[in-house]
DNA sequence: TGACTTGATCTACCATACAAGTCCATACTA
DNA sequence: TAGTATGGACTTGTATGGTAGATCAAGTCA
């Protein structure tokens, strides 16, 4: 399990306690651990985690660059709701972003993390088989961060990653079933291919369909926890 | 010359010391106030602007997070110097998101904001005539970030305002003459036509175009201010 | 009754003090 | 002389006290 960090997405450890409670905090919200409209404040942040007020407040305005929490000055803060309107952006964005790192994957990609690749959608193989969630969803933003460092667009990955939580949340209200999995994996096999095979209008096709596969539960997702829209 | 501030561009002015330090220290840092290289603290900041300590340690870590500045604990925070590389995917970026607006903006145009940009457009028409550096760049960024907000894309815009603060660096560099001038209104005025016809095609084309006018001067730079370069 | 005032109690924001790590010049030692 | 400690002057990171603004409920006056 301890492998899978040598890739190149993995996170360098932070040992500030500003960053540790970014993290924690960020993956709280997604795992809906704070549900959108969820009421935070700096005090409170600060004693769940054992910190001061301070990095507890940094870390509040670094998620609120993300659009993950809403600072209101004087007011309190709290965690985002999610709007349709915001996720077709945040759609758009992921998907004109990484539409272009798979084309220019298909003109410079780096052999050493192609190799590296294999041992990512093998891993999500069984994972699906196994029906792991955690998982799936740990190599899935892997292998896109991966195919981001071969193609040297890491600033641009980087990008990514914050559209990206807010799909996150999404995706992890749909519950994931076995065949969702192994949709995901077949679609990563085709966006590879394409990208071995230097083909940038299939590459970006691929990543396209996938992408759109993500948000295709939104709907059912709005009609079921309406309190969590806007 | 107020007036303009009325547009969708229009930033809404910050009362807090850390929003008013965070965008004067940006501004400063684009227009090569502090060059490439600057060795910056938070102390140095905070006199400078006559606020404390803190407001001005979050305005570095804001800046931080754009990548104009780069943080090392403990030892000091310095004004990052341009890379190619960087740039490379800066570039690359603004191009994904700005084409995927326009394309969207030949689906849906909001024809308040379309009618506003007329204007605009007809004082950068001033501007390239008398040679007005300021008033081109700044309504350079009032004209497609109302095209953004016109394609209902905010918040895509305030990706592509992240990225573009690099391009901007790099723009003030190049000494801008009445020609380049002309030329990117002449451009300006091809993007809007593809819109007004709605044809998605000649509109990313003609964005394209226009992105990549900005760094053809990169080069140059690099050859004659190598210092400011890594 | 209803509009207004007031005050208690939240909040984020700012200022300041302290802690800990880094760098560098200087002094010391072999 | 070359190498190594060492102490001080930086830096950012963290903790905490205090302030202004926002909210809301109770009270007051018409």
């Amino acid at each position: 399990m301890d492998s899978i960090r040598m890739t190149a997405t993995a996170p360098k450890p932070v040992r500030s306690a500003t960053g540790a409670v970014t993290e924690q905090l960020r993956q709280a919200i997604i795992a809906m651990e704070f549900p959108p409209g969820t009421r935070l404040s700096e005090g409170e942040i600060a004693t769940r985690y054992d910190v001061s007020r301070q990095p507890a407040r940094e870390a509040l305005i670094s998620l609120s660059k993300i659009g993950l929490v809403q600072v209101l000055p004087q007011r309190g803060t709290l965690v985002t709701k999610i709007s349709t309107r915001h996720m077709m952006q945040v759609r758009i964005a992921r998907e004109a972003l990484e539409t272009a790192i798979v084309q220019r994957a298909c003109e410079r990609f780096d052999p050493v993390i192609r190799s590296s690749i294999d041992a990512i959608l093998e891993t999500q193989e069984r994972a699906a088989t196994d029906g792991d969630y955690l998982t799936i969803t740990q190599s899935d933003s892997q292998f896109h961060g991966a195919i981001a460092a071969a193609a040297d667009c890491e600033m641009i990955w980087q990008m990514v990653l914050d559209v990206k939580a807010h799909m996150d949340r999404v995706r992890h209200l749909t519950l994931q079933d076995r065949d969702s999995m192994r949709i995901l994996v077949r679609q990563h096999r085709a966006i590879i291919n394409a990208i071995d095979a230097r083909d940038p209008e299939q590459a970006e096709h691929a990543m396209r369909t996938h992408l759109l596969e993500i948000l295709k539960d939104l709907p059912r997702v709005l009609a079921e926890r309406a309190d969590y829209f806007e």
